[in-house]
DNA sequence: GCGGATCAC
DNA sequence: TATGGTGATCCGC
């Protein structure tokens, strides 16, 4: 289990590319799994290719600390161990496993869908000739990566001139926001027919508690999927993957997809730790430690995990093993917005007039964001990023509201004179402490525009405005950051299913958080400082939105077996990836056929003035909600000891 | 309240 | 030949 020991003494191999450096610098999304065979050697060519970079050596010392990090957990894990009473810690935590257990709730439907590479999927449809060729969306840094592209190892979030040495051939194509937000729309329009408080998460996936919808239409929740899947590619042709890992009890048991406790904890034995919302590359790492790779472990490793509670949330994992999450699905609501910010990455400036000069930029479209989705707030953070990628932040708090770009740019330069000199690659502004300029609830003015608008909905208000009618075509969210997909490619490797999907052990405690309280709290489990040591506290992610319980959003693993769904037909294919591939393209070719002429509007890209990511707020839909933005599923806490 | 970190998308 | 942007949360000060 120890993973490397921390101590890099090793004078003698200059730099030492440890297994994790390698692994870092094969992006975010490399999750496990898979190719070993390949992969490793996909990750050498990264490796090469960045070694040397700026950009390389920031992660080598990031990975460092890291290191050190571990060191000092497992120094900690000793001495605690050392003494205790491990059987009597395991009997303890059964029996709070238990009280979990009898917590759970299996009566909501909840699925988490999300739309096959939707960006490569989109510029598929517009550009047929794509089709088979290995292709990736964005330029410097790709968006997304076709399927035919990702079995070279090029992943959304890499670099483009990293994926051009994977594949020389690489076909790179612009992105195309507007058509992305127009397919958005009419993704997330079909959705919210299911579940109208459904959950957005990013521009392409969501979850939805279709409990009510499989009710009031007499519908199992496969069937309710299937034709959520049928409506979507009817309307937009673009493929969507769901995958329903729970189930309601019926009445008279006849369930093909197992839906009690033993199946569910059966389903999280095997699955990796870094599958679970909220633990990412570095939770990953401190967990692996400790001897935790799966789910599975949290169990055998339950004592250690008890002694230290404090790092890595013990609650938090007893429900993920368990296979219970948050049972709720709520749409996010503006009031629960935090800040609102902008930033923006260039070549490394030194110049101060002209980092001015960008800082003036961010703060005039961080004005402009403010001033379409009624905002203002207290406290700006000026943020930036040394030519050495180490992020700095400098916060000030004040006694009145700010949104304007004179007094955004002002304050901006102020704290960032205090750093001078640098020499900087990025530089953003963040405001916070918030107050709604559209709360009707304090703000008579603006109830009484809203009402004589008789629209309630900020978002209908703001495509009123011609200037936001411009640049906005996008979504109601903000369009999520890239990584579309970052497990299709293990699931492509595992020949599993494709797509994503994905979900949802619905299972819940109705709230460990409030009610009870013989469990300790996930959420925020008491903190004492004790050792003044590294440590880092898994907690439940928000994800679903509302409560505070973690939620497993899972996306299943394949189980090895060579089963594939066809996402098209549903259909259950035996065979390999080419042959799935190739049924999937009869099924597409088919429809598109079929579909052709409905609504054929191959539409001509927008090529128009989408001015960089899709910012919050729009619509064009009839029913959006209030915008979401982006969400978050966090869970881990870090602390490091310096 | 501030600054660093981690994470999701 | 140059590794993103937006938002949230947690921890230790």
């Amino acid at each position: 289990m120890a993973s490397k020991l921390a101590t890099e003494l090793e004078p003698a191999k200059y730099s030492q590319e440890t297994e994790s450096l390698v692994k870092r610098l094969a992006g975010p999304s490399s999750g496990k799994a898979g190719l070993a065979k390949d992969q490793t050697e996909i990750n050498r060519i990264i490796s090469d290719a960045s070694k040397g970079s700026k950009f390389y050596e920031n992660e080598k010392k990031k990975d460092k600390e890291l290191t050190v990090r571990i060191d000092k957990i497992l120094k900690q894990r000793d001495e605690a161990i050392n003494g205790a009473d491990i059987a009597k810690i395991e009997a303890d935590i059964d029996q709070l496993i238990c009280k979990i257990e009898s917590q759970r709730d299996l009566t909501q439907i909840i699925v988490h869908v999300d739309m096959d590479a939707f960006f490569a999927s989109v510029e598929l449809l517009d550009n047929p000739d794509l089709k088979g060729k290995p292709f990736a969306v964005g330029k410097g840094i790709l968006t997304t990566a076709s399927y035919d592209a990702r079995k070279y190892g090029i992943r959304s979030g890499m670099a483009g001139f990293i994926a051009k040495k994977l594949c020389p051939e690489l076909i790179f194509v612009p992105n195309h926001y507007a058509r992305y937000s127009e397919l958005s729309n009419q993704v997330m329009d079909i959705f919210h027919r299911y579940d109208p408080d459904m959950c957005p998460a990013g521009c392409d996936e969501g979850y939805l508690n279709i409990t009510s919808y499989c009710e009031e239409h007499s519908m199992t929740a496969e069937e309710c999927v299937q034709d959520m899947r049928e409506t979507v590619f009817r309307e937009t042709k673009l493929t969507m993957l769901a995958k329903i890992c729970s189930d309601k009890n019926k009445p008279n048991g006849q369930f093909q997809l197992e839906f009690d406790p033993e199946s569910i904890k059966s389903f999280m034995y095997d699955l990796s730790i870094r599958k679970v919302p909220g633990v990412g590359r570095v939770n990953e790492r401190l967990l692996d430690a400790i001897g935790i790779k799966t789910c599975g472990n949290i169990f055998t490793q339950r004592a250690v995990l008890s002694l230290m509670d404090k790092q890595f949330g013990l609650v938090f994992l007893l429900r993920t093993y368990l296979g219970i999450a948050n049972n709720t699905v709520q749409a996010h609501r503006r009031e629960e917005r935090k800040s609102i910010g902008a930033e923006r990455t260039f070549a490394s400036l030194e110049n101060i007039q002209k980092i001015h000069d960008k800082l003036a930029e961010v703060a005039a479209e961080l004005e402009s964001d403010m001033d379409e989705t009624g905002w203002t707030g207290r406290t700006v953070t000026l943020k930036f990023k040394l030519d050495t990628y180490q992020v700095c932040t400098r916060a000030k708090s004040l006694d009145h509201w700010v949104s304007k770009k004179e007094e955004l740019y002002a304050i901006g330069k102020e704290l960032l004179a205090a750093e001078l000199p640098v020499k900087i690659r990025l530089i953003g502004l963040r405001v916070t402490k918030l107050k709604d300029l559209r709360d009707t609830a304090t703000n008579g003015i603006k109830r009484f525009f809203e009402s004589a608008n008789k629209d309630e909905s900020p978002r209908k208000k703001a495509r009123l405005d011609p200037e936001e009618f411009e640049d906005n075509d996008n979504m109601d969210e903000a369009m999520p950051g890239y990584h579309e997909n970052d497990e299709t490619d293990y699931k492509l490797e595992d020949d599993s299913l494709e797509g994503d999907e994905v979900i949802d052990l619905t299972n819940t405690l109705e709230d460990v958080s409030g009610g009870e309280t013989a469990v300790s709290q996930t959420r925020r489990p008491p903190h004492s400082t004790s050792n003044s040591h590294a440590s880092s506290k898994l907690e439940p992610p928000k994800r679903p939105r509302s409560n505070s319980e973690a939620k497993p959003v899972i996306k299943p693993i394949s189980k090895t077996l060579e089963m594939h769904e066809c996402p098209i037909c549903g259909k259950t294919l035996e065979t390999d990836n080419q042959g799935l591939n190739a049924h999937v393209d009869f099924c597409l070719s088919r429809g598109a056929i079929m579909e052709a002429q409905g609504s054929a509007t191959k539409s001509i890209k927008d090529t128009s003035t989408y001015k960089g990511w899709p910012k919050p707020e729009s619509s064009t839909k009839s029913n959006s909600k209030p915008s979401t933005f982006g969400k978050t599923r966090r869970p881990v806490a870090s602390k490091r000891g310096k």
